[in-house]
RNA sequence: GGUCAGGUAGCUCAGUCGGUAGAGCAGGGGACUGAAAAUCCCCGUGUCGGCGGUUCGAUUCCGUCCCUGACCA
C-alpha cells in the first residue's frame, strides 16, 4: 500500500530515517494502542542517537492518544466483536444502545445514540471484561514529561481542496488501480480493515464493478476533502503554530527559536 | 413556427387546495480514549425565471414574454 497511502518515497527515506512505516501487513488490525507502543519504541531509538523525534501525520486520534494518554485496556477478543456485528444486523442499533445504557450509562450518555462505532466499542469492552469502558478511562497515564512543539500547516481551504484533487489524480496516474489489483491478487479484499481506507475502498468497488472509475475518483476526492476538514478540527484544539507550508525558512526559524528557548 | 413538460438554496429536486418555502448532496462549525483515511452531532432567506392582471394578500391562479428539454412541422 504505497501509492494510495501517500507513503514517503524510498529516496526520501534514504535521506531521513522514518519509523512506523511498513511495520505490519494489510491483514493486521492496527490500533491506536499499537501506534502508541510503536511510537514509544521509535522515540527511544531516536533519542538514543541524540536526535529530536518528529511526528508527521494527520491521524488525530493517534496523536491525541500518544501525547495525552490512552487508558490501559485489554485487547478485545474478535469473536465478541463479530457477535456484536451479527446482533447489530438482527436487533438494530437502538437495542444495542439500550443494552449499553444498562452496562455503561456514563458512556451511553457521553455518546450519541446514532454513533454505531462507539456503541459497539462500549459494549465489546463490557462484554469481554465485565467492566464498563468509562471505568477503564479513569486510569489513563499522561506523558507530561514530553516537551512538544506543535506546528500545523495553514492553507486556504479552496487551495487545499484543489491540491487534494490534484493529489488524487496523481495517485491514479501513478498506478493506484494497479496497486489495488495486486492487493486483491494477494487476497487483501474489503474484509480487511486496511482496505477500507479512503481510495482503497472505492477502487476495490471499481474492481468488483460496483462503481465506475470516474465515480470512484470523484468519491475519493470528496472523502479526502471531508477527512482534511476533520483533521483541521483536531488540530485547532491544540492551538498549534500555524505556518505557511511553502515557507520553509519561516518554519526553520520557529523551530530553532523553540529549541534555543528550551 | 406548433404542442407538451419544466424554470424554486451552489447542485439535484420536493412543496405551497392563495397566507413569502424544505429535503438530499455540496459547503461551514464541532465532537472524538485500541476500526479513526473511522463514527457521529449542529448550521437552510432563497428577487420560488421577468413583467403585468385578479385578490386584503401571489412563488402558488390568469395573461404575456424570456430560457431549457422532448416531440411535431
Amino acid at each position: 500500500m504505497d501509492i494510495g497511502t501517500g507513503k514517503v518515497s524510498p529516496y526520501h527515506r534514504s535521506l531521513i530515517t522514518h519509523y512506523c512505516i511498513d511495520i505490519v501487513n494489510p491483514d493486521y488490525w492496527f490500533t491506536a494502542g499499537d501506534f502508541c507502543r510503536e511510537a514509544e519504541h521509535a522515540i527511544q531509538i531516536i533519542q538514543s542517537h541524540g536526535k529530536i523525534p518528529l511526528f508527521v501525520g494527520g491521524t488525530g486520534l493517534y496523536i491525541h492518544a500518544f501525547f495525552y494518554g490512552l487508558a490501559e485496556l485489554p485487547v478485545i477478543n474478535s469473536t465478541v466483536k463479530k457477535q456484536l456485528h451479527v446482533e447489530l444486523q438482527q436487533k438494530g442499533l437502538k437495542a444495542l444502545y439500550e443494552e449499553l445504557m444498562h452496562c455503561d450509562l456514563h458512556w451511553a450518555q457521553r455518546i450519541h445514540p446514532n454513533d454505531t462505532q462507539r456503541i459497539l466499542r462500549g459494549l465489546e469492552v463490557f462484554r469481554a471484561t465485565g467492566i464498563p469502558l468509562t471505568q477503564f478511562l479513569q486510569s489513563k497515564h499522561k506523558k507530561s514529561n514530553l516537551n512538544i512543539l506543535m506546528i500545523a500547516l495553514d492553507v486556504d481551504r479552496d487551495i487545499l481542496y484543489k491540491r487534494i484533487e490534484a493529489r488524487v489524480d496523481e495517485m491514479i496516474r501513478r498506478g493506484f488501480v494497479e496497486e489495488v489489483k495486486n492487493l486483491r491478487a494477494m487476497g487483501y479484499t474489503l474484509k480487511f480493515n486496511s482496505q477500507k481506507a479512503i481510495g482503497y475502498l472505492q477502487l476495490h468497488r471499481v474492481l468488483t464493478n460496483e462503481l465506475s472509475l470516474s465515480e470512484a475518483i470523484e468519491q475519493i476526492k470528496q472523502e479526502t476533502k471531508h477527512y482534511a476538514k476533520r483533521q483541521v478540527t483536531w488540530f485547532k484544539r491544540y492551538k498549534p503554530l500555524w505556518v505557511p507550508p511553502d515557507n520553509i525558512e519561516k518554519i526553520k526559524e520557529i523551530v530553532f527559536e523553540w529549541l534555543y528557548k528550551k
